[in-house]
DNA sequence: TTGCTCCTCACGTCACGTGAGGTGGC
DNA sequence: TTGCTCCTCACGTCACGTGAGGTGGC
């Protein structure tokens, strides 16, 4: 983790970054699951930093892992940003009840999204467990033929 | 594994027990991701088999599991296809020789899934202890404000 | 200044959803 | 015969892809 100077990022780079396209990052932004980038003129460059690279990736990796719609994985990172937003509250804070409290709010948030992961990860492991089956099965008989 | 009888349903109840719409059933038959069902006259109602309920099933779990599009399905599937071509085949010989290597095809289709599947699981899992890792944190800082 | 990337429409596409209006089959 | 499910268009939608024509910024 160097630290990078807030480099600023043009949409390409974004892109190429994150394995997308700038439409999709454009997409993104305009069903508002992308903050409209700061205070634009009409049909200036778009401007990112490494932090929105990372929303981008965060997006694009529960997007192909999960099976959710663009509306659904919303609900889900306005989660993600409410985690943000206490993190925030919690550095003004130094209340520990007040601490633990939005730490435990921050618990609740990781175990959604580890709870659909692991519903995935079982329906995977459960197709893998039958094609290896099939797979031993074949083999068995190759084994047979062999023989 | 009862003995059902060739039952023949029609595409609503197909439908029901695949977990899809009679809508998705007659666009896979309009892509040719289904063969048509057999010699139905215009306009009426199509029949299907339990052995048909089965290659949706296997469809609609690969189209959920992996990330691919439904003509690279259509691809994986046409090995499965061919899968089924090689057990015709395979019942039609008793040259060990030839049986050997019709097996030894059906080891190599039910090998690109099997990867496929591992990839995507990597996937997972990778996602999956990133979010642990963030469960641990959260975790750990909650334990000191407690002590 | 040149050249590349970016911009905004706007239409196309994939994988279906959703009626409209009509017929099949228990 | 009644009622439900099915049928075939055909247009709508979601998540972008793909130009067209024009401007920004190193």
């Amino acid at each position: 983790m160097s630290t990078t100077s807030a480099r600023s990022l043009r949409i390409g780079e974004v892109a190429e970054l994150t394995g997308t396209t700038p439409r999709t990052i454009r997409y993104y932004e305009e069903i508002g699951l992308l903050p409209a980038t700061d205070a634009r003129e009409q049909g200036k460059h778009r401007v990112y930093s490494e932090a929105e690279v990372e929303r981008i990736r965060e997006i694009v990796k529960l997007r192909d892992l999960l099976g959710l719609s663009l509306e659904q994985l919303s609900k889900l990172l306005d989660a993600e940003t409410a985690r943000a937003e206490l993190r925030r509250e919690y550095r003004q804070t130094d209340e520990p009840g007040e601490r633990a409290r939005i730490l435990g709010q921050s618990l609740e948030h990781i175990g959604t999204q580890l709870q659909l992961v692991c519903e995935r990860r079982a329906e995977l492991d459960k197709l893998e467990r039958e094609l290896r089956e099939r797979q031993d099965h074949v083999r068995r008989v190759l084994a047979e033929i062999d023989s």
